[in-house]
DNA sequence: GCCTCTCGCCTACC
DNA sequence: ACAGGTAGGCGAGAGGC
């Protein structure tokens, strides 16, 4: 042994857990030579570091331990340690990159449970290195850095073992840290689970699907059975509505269904599809309001649902007591509904309950639009389980008055009602404005609001996605303030223009966009903008400048990095991604370049059909025939025409 | 060459 | 292998004219 060290301070697990990491001469798995082990026991609350010689001593560390914890230490550590001779057979093996993040098919796993100042870790890492996860958790010890040459040699100096000890020894400390902070952050999920569950780090380890349904099987007492996963079978979902109009203003309300999906479960007893308890003719098979496929047990609620019930329930109580488990236990109600759709999850498992689910839900926010709608309300745009309306009558004791309507009626239509189903206000608007695709229609999930007190809302705009350039995104800094004063979002062009070129002088680099690429070997198109940028500056994330001359990837719009943008005068530069898509919906009158083109070339059409017209007037001899004067208006030639071109 | 369409890919909304 | 669908948007490539 080379060394060893008392540990410190540590988090009180009541487990011999072992945290190790390993220097090698190589990445290959199947080649390298592990050379150097490093571990911190949570028996002892003692760091070890061994030179990869020490095979016995390593092998005693490791059998004195049930739990194994390393980083991307399934794919990389154990293979090398067992090619090298080390057993880690019958270890519970937690991974904890894994555990945040599924490589193969980049996908997080347990990213988006963790908040960092308010902000998902998912949001907040560029890539999955120990050091960038290190620092966005603000972990005590950063990752140092070493020639990895280093490891390649055979014979070091005393300086270089130093060295190298003082290394491991750090990244064994973060790795540890990495543990803690994780343990810590997941503990609340364990006491879902059962026992063998609890013992095995599985509510540490598992996907959040996984989790859920181990929880549910365990909490009904039904069979834990998995299945394949068949080629995804689409059924609808949510219903969205398209918005009417560009802007609204007055007093509008945000209403929305609470825990609408758990409760379609609930009061549909959506999960009773099977019960022997009443006939065929017995079960509720739906009716006018919500015409439902599947046929569900009428006599009593399932046992799922009592579950869904048991931690609803459960939730209101933790979040009365203010108690951090609430968000668990949220977590498991609202997951509940993806596994539905998911055949893994052979038995919660049904296509009839999950599409009947968004069934009930559609139906129940189309009932609201047209309950309001007839009482008098602007009803003015609906996202699954969501109502925005506007009250010109500025009454809300009304408002909630036929609220409270809609949700008994909704009960009525339903076998098993639920008391806590209810709609709640979600937001108090003064003004929200939608905009207009290149057909000029209104999108769907793009939308700005303002609250009555002063907070500007801003849904899936191009500027909120993590690819917008900075440079829109100081411009709408730079707008906010006047925002909320003058309470309008739109601004003349030559007001936005002025910003944007002054930005630009003092940097070019803020009209880049982000780009977070794969390896390109994990590309099905090679020729696809991210494939293409992986080759040209490989794997991970990007600030690309979009322009029209120069860079790795793009065929007549390039990108390159920020580094070669140096060379780009102004007019190389691409802005109209800029333009018309970051920054058009705060410029007034703006149209789509396209709506815009479409819109001359229907005009150019109509134009050629009067000449054609007016040829043929003359041509003929029926000048006062009726044949020559078309039957229908300028106007509704136009229509027609515009139609066409629509088509 | 321009236009339109499909598809892969990514990200946001719920 | 290890939740779901809905929607906007970009850009490459194919095919029509």
């Amino acid at each position: 042994m080379k060394y060893k060290k008392k540990g410190g301070d540590v988090l009180q697990i009541g487990d011999n857990v072992l945290v190790f990491d390993i220097e090698t001469d190589g990445l290959d798995t199947t080649t390298a030579k592990m050379k150097w082990f490093g571990a911190f026991s949570f028996w002892d609350n003692e760091y070890y570091l061994f030179s990869g010689d020490e095979l016995e001593s390593i092998q005693r560390l490791i059998d004195a331990h049930r739990v194994v914890v390393g980083f991307n230490s399934n794919d990389f550590d154990i293979p090398i340690c067992e090619n090298n001779g080390l057993n880690f057979d019958y270890k519970i093996r937690v991974d904890l990159l894994k555990t945040l993040f599924k490589y193969e098919t980049r996908k997080s796993v347990r990213e988006q449970l963790i908040k960092v100042d308010g902000k998902v870790l998912k949001e907040l890492l560029p890539n999955h290195k120990l050091k960038t996860i290190a620092e966005v958790l603000k972990l005590s010890v950063q990752k140092g850095e070493i020639d990895y040459n280093i490891f390649k040699q055979d014979v070091y100096t005393k300086l270089q073992i130093k060295e190298i000890l003082k290394y491991l020894y750090y990244d064994v400390k973060i790795t540890k840290e990495l543990f803690e902070y994780m343990y810590k952050e997941f503990l609340p999920m364990k006491q879902f689970m059962k026992p063998k569950d609890q013992n095995n780090y599985n509510w540490f380890r598992t996907s959040l699907g996984s989790y859920t349904y181990k929880v549910i099987c365990h909490h009904a007492g039904i069979e834990e059975e998995y299945g394949e996963h068949s080629g995804r079978k689409k059924y609808e979902g949510g219903f969205v509505s398209q918005p009417a109009k560009s802007t609204y203003s007055g007093k509008i309300y945000c209403l929305d269904f609470k825990s609408a999906y758990p409760h379609a479960f609930m009061m549909g007893n959506l999960y009773a599809h099977g019960c022997k308890c009443c006939s065929d003719e017995e079960k509720w098979n739906g009716n006018e309001m919500f015409p439902v496929e599947g046929k569900y047990c009428t006599k009593a609620p399932g046992k799922i649902e009592k579950v869904i019930k048991k931690f609803y329930n459960l939730r209101m109580q933790y979040k009365k007591n203010k108690d951090p488990r609430e968000y668990t236990v949220k977590l498991i109600i609202n997951t509940m509904y993806g596994i539905s759709g998911s055949s893994v999850f052979t038995n919660l498992y049904s296509l009839t309950t999950a599409s009947d689910c968004t069934l009930i839900v559609r139906e129940m926010v189309k009932y609201a639009r047209r309950y309001f709608s007839a009482a008098g309300y602007d009803v003015i745009y609906t996202d699954t389980d969501s109502v925005y309306l506007r009250d010109n009558k500025d009454n809300e004791k009304e408002l909630l008055y036929y609220r409270d309507v809609i949700i008994k009626q909704i009960k009525k239509n339903l076998p098993f009602p639920e008391d806590t189903f209810d709609m709640g206000v979600d937001a108090r608007i003064k003004g929200i404005w939608f905009f207009k695709d290149e057909d000029g229609e209104f999108k769907k999930k793009n939308y700005i609001y303002l609250t009555e007190s002063d907070k500007i809302e801003i849904k899936g705009l191009p500027l909120i996605k993590s690819s917008c350039s900075r440079i829109s995104q100081n411009v709408y800094e730079s707008l906010k303030p006047l925002i909320i004063e003058r309470g309008n979002i739109k601004f003349s062009r030559e007001y936005i223009e002025e910003h944007v070129y002054r930005l630009i002088k003092q940097d070019m680099g803020l009209i880049a966009n982000y780009y977070k690429v794969k390896h390109p070997d994990q590309y099905k198109s090679q020729t696809s903008i991210q494939c293409q940028i992986s080759v040209a500056y490989g794997e991970g994330e990007h600030w690309l400048v979009p322009n029209l001359k120069l860079g790795g990837a793009g065929k007549s719009k390039k990108y390159c990095s920020l580094e070669e943008a140096k060379e780009l005068c102004m007019n190389d530069l691409y802005l109209d991604h800029i333009w018309d898509t970051e920054l058009s919906p705060f410029i007034r009158d703006w149209q789509h370049p396209k709506f815009i083109r479409r819109q001359q070339k229907a005009k150019d059409a109509y134009e050629r059909q009067q000449d054609k017209i007016m040829q043929t007037f003359f041509k003929s001899d029926l000048w006062d025939s009726e044949a020559v004067g078309s039957d229908i208006t300028d106007e509704e030639f136009l229509a027609n025409e515009m139609d066409e071109v629509f088509q």
